[in-house]
RNA sequence: GCCGGGAUGGCGGAAUUGGUAGACGCACGGGACUCAAAAUCCCGCGCCCCCAAAGGCGUGCGAGUUCGACUCUCGCUCCCGGCACCA
């Protein structure tokens, strides 16, 4: 053993070790009970950033404590390799994006070797791989013989210049990030999965998840949005010779169930193959709601939900009458309707804008408008008049339609009714409009103020008023209103109680090269057909390279024209690909099975499954996750796997931030700098080192690869060592809490490893045999209480560990040294208490500093291989004390403290505490009111 | 804008879930060792008053409940995450 601790050698020998044993190698062993612990895997950005760190470590702690506890632990670890950075990085440098991606991969695995981590390297798998890809397909496939897959338009972001989608995120202000152009909205055909056929068992499903935090929880109930109300229908009438249009169909259509077998259908209904230049061009569809079929979105006796209502089906109508559908969730207001308002893209307003050129070309403002939820959000609410009136259904009155820019047709009816007295925002739009307001809620027996017409604060949005002016429905509280009104609706035909959801199914379509091929080909004669399973995978070709305009593989022949699979006439294979959060929605089911060629899941699933503890960053909290849940659900039912959720228990790690600078350039794009290339000023205004000018503070933000703001590792593990940096990581701050990214303390962390290795050396130097006290041994005083504080220390930690509080198991760790250190004396008695005490550490310490908890293990005899020790139980005869102290407070003010017999009662102790003289000083001759006793903790005298 | 979360010394954080606020560290100050420095060790360290003792104030801001509030309730401020094509 050397004196110094030296973390490179003793980590590389303790990784040699590992390695060379197949010490995380993990087999099914039925009778002992498993632990398959899950980090969310990393997309193969280039680097290790500090968040992925984190997440490891977490991860890896709690494989390594689960282990020593004695189950069966399954740690795997793959790559999220499919995604956009690959193709900005193929642009910027010419390179495929598979070989950007495959180079990363290496890398980045290297540098979570270099962790120590206790994980199972044999079953890493990239997404990327047709091994891996074909299974997306072949359950795409599968889902689209359920009925689960189907086709419709989409909203994307089209930038004019280049001619190309762009994400979200390559959209800034309102440009393309490269081009600066005026981002325009663009409808195009998509694939999408009905993730909303299972929003009630998602929803209602979160209740069987109390191993997830309960905020996680929170968000994916309000996301999935179930909202109780009344959809109904404003009658109306439109001068003769007038014809709506189709409109779209409403985002959560339901589709008819398919055949309930694993078969997909020979062909799915579709518009005629498309070419990327048809996407691009001016004639891009036909009206999409005719397309789909009468298997479509429309399907069955629910056709009539289209927004529009019949005005969708002019067979079965005259063209002239139609009723204008709404949905709300405040039924009870509805004889304080004043207007109504439609989306852009709402039937009525395409007919109004018809013979008004104003109108058109406010609704083609609305319809250029922002495509993210977040941006229509804070958009300026405006409207115009459509000149169209409806019928109030219970009333009679005429009703005012406007467009107005806030109302979003993919949501509900694509129609609202507005009730300015008693909700916020049609509050606003009247005032702003000069829209009348009728009052008919009275808030008064609620508490809130009376009835005006100025402030919005005296106003009352909340269910608990009973309604006034509303003829019949006066003196009814919320639940009698909206059932007297829903009835009466129902009775005229003109409405029902309903549910609506907020959720919107899945838009899968990519118009992207590095990303799974949808298995689809485009016949001119038969329409969409699927590709047989024999035929899978659908290989991407890997020398692509993107060049900014469109998607690459649609300018590839080779990719693009083949046969059709059920003519056998020439072709066109579909370009698009999938989403990269279905190759994440299922990985952690492949682990369990990654070399299976013939299938995507087998029997090694039904072992391992499901995940026991999944690990990953908060951010993930609803799509990912939620994407997950769907897809073993949708897997379970078509008798994939027996599985009705995917995670039992869920950490979620906070982000890690770091500071973000920029510079804008004129043409709008934004150049980020990462904060070790910026020096900061006295005056607080920072600048680029390199050349001394100026940069723009972005304030924090999440540590990543689009902000620059990430900070490699490596420079820590290479100086420190992975011990000290995982010490550190785990010490700085408890897991699921926001981190700001700092390295000061850092010492702290490899101070206090050399001081463990030190005191060890020491320990070892003056012999090795194992001599730990014997149960009932006397030890002399101090003794006894550096025992009692170590086991003390334990049971916290224990405590701590199993709610996942690693900081402060850290400290114990550091608590335990300490108290080891001021060990007084010599002999033997004193060498027993040293030895349980290192043997406790090292037992404690090894999940987060793994390396040196092995090396010191071995070197101090304690046994072979301290992952197979068990786990540190505290002593309870350790923690017996004679005397205890109490807090003594007067009036909740602490005033000193006594020493008591363990076994004082309230009595005794209220006669010890009342002589004390700290008391009687602020007791000063009051009349005592009453004394409180907190048994073990204080005594609070009352004046 | 909507949904979720957070705010405690100069800094990271702790407080056994209503019971001693500041554990354990970092930084800083003083001392020991050293020719010197580094490393290491010892002491101090919320703010005010102060030689000290005693005391007063103190957990983002403002109210409230309680013998007692970082913890519970109501109302704010600021920051972080998500908002469906970043992953």
């Amino acid at each position: 053993m050397q004196q110094k601790y030296n973390p490179h050698v003793i980590e590389r020998e303790a990784q040699q070790h590992w390695e060379r044993a197949g010490a995380f190698r993990a087999t099914e062993a039925p009778g002992k009970p498993k632990y398959y612990c899950l980090s969310m895997f990393p997309y193969p950005s280039g680097k290790l950033h500090m968040g992925h760190v984190r997440n490891y470590t977490i991860g890896d702690v709690l494989t390594r404590y689960h282990r020593m506890k004695g189950c069966n632990v399954l740690q795997p670890m793959g790559w999220d390799a499919f995604g956009l950075p690959a193709e900005n990085a193929a642009m910027a440098n010419g390179v495929p994006p598979a070989k950007w991606t495959y180079d990363n991969i290496a890398y980045m695995k290297k540098q979570l070797q270099s962790l120590g981590l206790a994980i199972d390297w044999s079953r890493e798998l990239a997404t990327c791989r047709p091994d891996y890809y074909r299974w997306n397909q072949w359950l795409f496939l599968r889902m689209l013989g359920k009925g689960l897959v189907y086709k419709k338009t989409g909203v994307v972001n089209w930038d004019p210049v280049d001619q190309t989608v762009l994400a979200n995120e390559q959209v800034i202000d309102g440009r393309g990030w490269r081009t600066g152009a005026t981002v325009q909205k663009r409808e195009i055909p998509m694939y999408y999965m009905a993730i909303t056929r299972y929003a009630d068992d998602l929803l209602a499903a979160l209740d069987s998840l109390p191993g997830w935090p309960q905020r996680v929880k929170t968000m994916q109930a309000n996301w999935i949005g179930k909202s109780f109300g009344v959809r109904f229908a404003f009658p109306y009438e439109l001068p003769a010779g007038s014809n709506l249009p189709s409109p779209q169909p409403p985002s959560h259509a339901l589709l008819p169930e398919g055949e309930g077998n694993l078969e997909p259908p020979l062909s799915i209904p579709s518009s005629p193959p498309f070419s990327q230049e048809e996407k691009g061009g001016s004639s891009l569809l036909s009206p999409p709601g005719r397309e789909v079929g009468s298997e479509g979105w429309r399907g069955g006796g629910e056709g009539s939900r289209g927004a529009g209502g019949e005005g969708g089906a002019p067979e079965a109508q005259t063209p002239e009458k139609g009723l204008l559908w709404v949905f709300t969730t405040r039924a009870d207001t509805i004889m304080g309707v004043t207007f109504c308002a439609v989306a852009a893209e709402h039937p009525l307003a395409a007919q109004a804008a018809k013979g008004d050129a104003k109108l058109a070309a406010f609704v083609e403002e609305c319809k250029r408008g922002p495509v993210m939820e977040a941006d229509l959000a804070t958009i300026e609410k405006k409207g115009m008049p459509t000149g169209l009136s409806v019928t109030h259904p219970l009333t009679g009155k005429a009703v005012p339609v406007w467009v107005g820019n806030y109302v979003l047709m993919g949501y509900g009816e694509g129609a609202v009714m507005g009730v300015p007295a008693h909700d916020e925002r049609d509050f606003h739009f009247a005032k702003k409009y000069g829209l009348p307001i009728e009052h008919v809620i009275d808030a008064r027996t609620a508490g809130a103020d009376a009835f005006t017409t100025d402030h919005w604060q005296s106003w009352y949005e909340g269910k608990d008023g009973i309604c006034v002016n509303s003829g019949k429905y006066d003196g009814l509280g919320y639940h009698e209103a909206v059932d007297a009104i829903a009835a009466d609706l129902k009775a005229k035909g003109l409405g029902d109680k309903q549910v609506l959801w907020r959720l919107r199914d899945w838009g899968i379509s990519r118009q992207r090269c590095w990303g799974t091929p949808i298995p689809l080909i485009h016949c001119g004669g038969c329409g969409d057909v699927p590709v047989p399973d024999r035929d899978l995978p659908v290989v991407l070709p890997e020398d692509c390279v993107p060049d900014g305009t469109g998607n690459p593989l649609a300018k590839r022949a080779d990719f693009v024209n083949c046969t059709c699979p059920r003519c056998g006439k020439p072709a066109k294979r579909e370009t698009d690909t999938m989403d990269t959060f279905v190759d994440s929605s299922w990985y952690y089911l492949r682990y369990a099975c990654p070399d299976n060629g013939t299938a995507m899941v087998d029997e090694r699933v039904a072992y391992w499954l499901p995940v026991d503890q999944y690990i990953g960053g908060i951010e993930h909290a609803i799509l990912h996750l939620l994407y997950s849940r769907f897809w073993t659900k949708a897997m379970r039912d078509l008798g994939l796997v027996k599985l009705d959720e995917p995670f039992t228990h869920l950490l979620t790690q906070g982000m890690v931030l770091n500071d973000i600078y920029f510079r804008k350039a004129e043409s709008g794009r934004i150049t980020y700098y990462n904060p070790v290339e910026i020096e900061a000023k006295a005056d607080g205004s920072a600048v680029l080192t390199s050349d001394g000018k100026p940069v723009e503070a972005g304030g924090i933000g999440t540590m990543s690869k689009s902000k620059n703001n990430g900070v490699d590792p490596q420079e820590l593990i290479d100086h420190y060592g992975a011990d000290i940096a995982r010490f550190f990581m785990m010490f700085t701050s408890p897991p699921e809490d926001t981190l700001v990214w700092s390295d000061a303390g850092v010492e702290g962390a490899a101070r206090y490893l050399r001081r463990l290795w030190s005191f060890a050396w020491e320990f070892g130097k003056t012999g090795t045999a194992p001599s730990s006290p014997r149960p009932g041994t006397a030890l002399p005083k101090e003794l006894a209480g550096v025992r009692r504080e170590v086991h003390g220390v334990l049971k916290q930690a224990n405590y701590d560990i199993g709610r996942n509080q690693f900081n402060t198991v850290a400290s114990a760790a550091m608590k335990i040294l300490n108290a080891l250190e001021r060990t007084p004396g010599d002999g033997p008695l004193r060498r027993a208490v040293l030895h349980e005490g290192l043997s406790i550490l090292l037992r404690l310490l090894s999940p987060i500093t793994p390396h040196i908890s092995h090396t010191l293990w071995r070197e101090l005899k304690f046994g072979e291989d301290v992952l197979a020790a068990d786990w540190p139980e505290p002593d309870a005869a350790a923690l017996i004390e004679d005397e205890i102290e109490l807090v003594v407070q007067v009036n909740g003010k602490k005033r000193g403290d006594v020493r008591v017999p363990r076994d004082a009662d309230s009595k005794a102790i209220e006669n010890i505490v009342l002589a004390d003289p700290a008391v009687q000083r602020h007791v000063s001759g009051q009349p005592i009111k009453k004394i409180v006793v907190v048994p073990g903790r204080l005594v609070n005298v009352v004046v």
